[in-house]
DNA sequence: TTGTATGCGTTATCAC
DNA sequence: GTGATAACGCATACAA
């Protein structure tokens, strides 16, 4: 392995002088940055990271903790969470929060010992002991959850886009519309998502119908089943998560609904799998990779730790697709196969 | 921050000694054993890793890499890694190969100096550079391609695998099979893939008809159309990935055939995509949380560069859902026009 | 069984 | 503008 001394003796300069050249400092020659470069050039040097990190108290690592690693939402925002350290020559640490996020003080703690740049969580709630294990000096931000007023956050206005998204349906002209929830425990969104569709409900004067999956695929069928038992006349499905939404679209197509002609169906997030059905998805779209760039960016710039505890909110958008269309009437026959486009 | 000194002061002994207690060494005496470890549980003392990596000139920290960070098929593979890693007290770095592999030199560079225990490359070859840009000093295993006779690697036998997809289709009665392949220049597994296909049609006779996508959801409408093109009458469609499976199962559907009563869908990977479409798609399976697992097994136990370059077969396995079923013959209510042969 | 001393590769503080 | 030197926190060879 080549050393910052060898540089040295290559390019006739001590040691010091390298590593000014190599971190950009003031305090060298035109002729002494060529000499030592060409050094750098001819050797492959490449600056040891942990002599780095262990003289100036910092390395370019930043932490990046979800509750499940291949979840779609959380690996998007792990996305752009890798391209913005990338571009700016930092790398990135993956974790687990885990159940009841028992992970998360250990690979805080150890994120501590490698003297992280700062920690990103992924929709999981920052707890006081996960605090502690990360120490005062590493910055913390979460993303896709607004956590209180205590830490700094990233998310886009849970309850706002509940609302609009339900708002949505109603103008479609919608009146039994059923809401498939998350589990508020495991979720905290989800309390924030479920105010906004009764808030939207209350105003239009409609009767809220609601069910409780857990945000994953599978939870969902029997979830629909608990909505279509308080009421089988429901023409609006409102899923809160981009694996409940294509579920529900399955499923009632399974049970011989059409969608969007019988129900309409909206899901949440803008996840790669609202794509994945047929009639794809109508969505909330969070700004998911663009979260995990804002977090990077947030992190870096005003990375220390008085930073302050102001949550930072992103903009959400409908986008509308194949499931969702305006109401009709109940229709005499049911037109079956036409010509393909 | 607390030191090893500071423990030594208050258990009342040498640095040297502590050392040797963290570190589960022999050669003190179980009274000072027991001092050092209060000292240690009342300081609340962690080892700076930084300092152990660069005099032990080795961290716990085992790279990833995979073309798409987003990617289902590699975030399972890297969930399987995350917990393998975990559980040993290995640490995760994430990176991107990125376009041609262009991201992936720097990444490697970049772990070498962080004097990571292992790389784990997923869906990617190696290349010389990359193996270069590593250095020697640091195992490389390969994870879901097997890369010639090279470097280390982990997956299940592609060719053996689409030939028992392909067998299966035969024994379901189908005999126009159509093969969605994945593009062989970036994801090499397609070529032992599609050779297998060609393989188990060729045994039987049959004549084989094939269009090519990129692997992703999007890609599929299209191919499936050019294999349409080619024979209008298919009544099975192998594709070769799970984002393509299910693009294939909506597709057929949007265009009024029947899944698996007209055409029966098999998909490739066994990726969660399979199960978000309805029918649920029938698949070959990787198992690929275990592959993760196994490759930092491999890392870890006889990580040495030595380990020679035999690469390592997984099974694969076939799991019916769905959307394959045994051929039926032509129905009396066909949607469309027929009879083209 | 335990302690002392050295060095891993780097950066920062000083002197020149 | 440049170089010698100390220190970051730890593990280890060697001495005791």
């Amino acid at each position: 392995m080549t050393t910052i001394r060898d540089v040295a003796r290559v390019a006739g300069v001590s040691p010091a002088t390298v590593s000014r050249v190599v971190n950009g400092l003031i305090g060298y020659s035109a002729e002494t940055q060529r000499r030592v470069e060409d050094a750098i050039a001819q050797l492959g040097y490449e600056p040891d990271t942990l002599a780095r990190g262990l003289r100036t108290k910092q390395t370019a690592v930043i932490g990046v903790l979800a509750p499940v690693v291949s979840d779609a939402l959380a690996s998007e925002i792990m996305s752009g969470v890798e391209a913005a350290a990338r571009v700016r020559g930092y790398s990135v640490m993956l974790g687990r929060t885990g159940p009841g996020s028992t992970f998360a003080p250990g690979y805080l703690r150890t994120l501590r010992t490698y003297r992280a740049a700062g920690v990103i969580l992924i929709s999981a709630a920052i707890t006081p002991e996960m605090r502690r294990a990360l120490g005062s000096g590493i910055p913390l931000v979460s993303v896709a959850i607004r956590d209180g007023q205590r830490f700094p956050s990233l998310a886009i206005d849970d309850e706002v886009a509940a609302y609009d998204g339900t708002r949505h349906l109603i103008a479609l002209g919608h009146r039994r519309i059923g809401l498939l929830a998350g589990d508020p425990d495991s979720v905290l969104v989800n309390t924030a998502r479920k105010r906004g569709y009764l808030r939207a409900m209350s105003e239009a004067a409609l009767a809220p119908v609601i069910a409780h999956g857990n945000s994953l695929y599978d939870s969902a069928p029997p979830a629909l089943a608990d909505l279509l038992a308080r009421d089988a006349g429901l023409t609006a499905v409102f899923a809160l998560s981009d694996e409940m939404g294509p579920a529900v679209v399955n499923e009632l197509q399974r049970r011989g609904r059409r969608v969007p002609d019988d129900v309409s169906v909206l899901g949440f997030d803008n996840t790669r799998t609202s794509q994945h059905v047929h009639p794809a998805l109508s969505t909330i779209a969070q700004p998911l990779e663009r979260m995990g760039e804002l977090a990077v960016e947030r992190l870096l710039t005003d990375g220390l730790p008085s930073t302050g505890p102001v949550p930072r909110i992103l903009p959400h958008r409908l986008i509308e697709r194949g499931s969702t269309a305006p109401i009709r009437p109940a229709r005499p026959n049911p037109p079956r196969n036409k010509e393909q486009s």
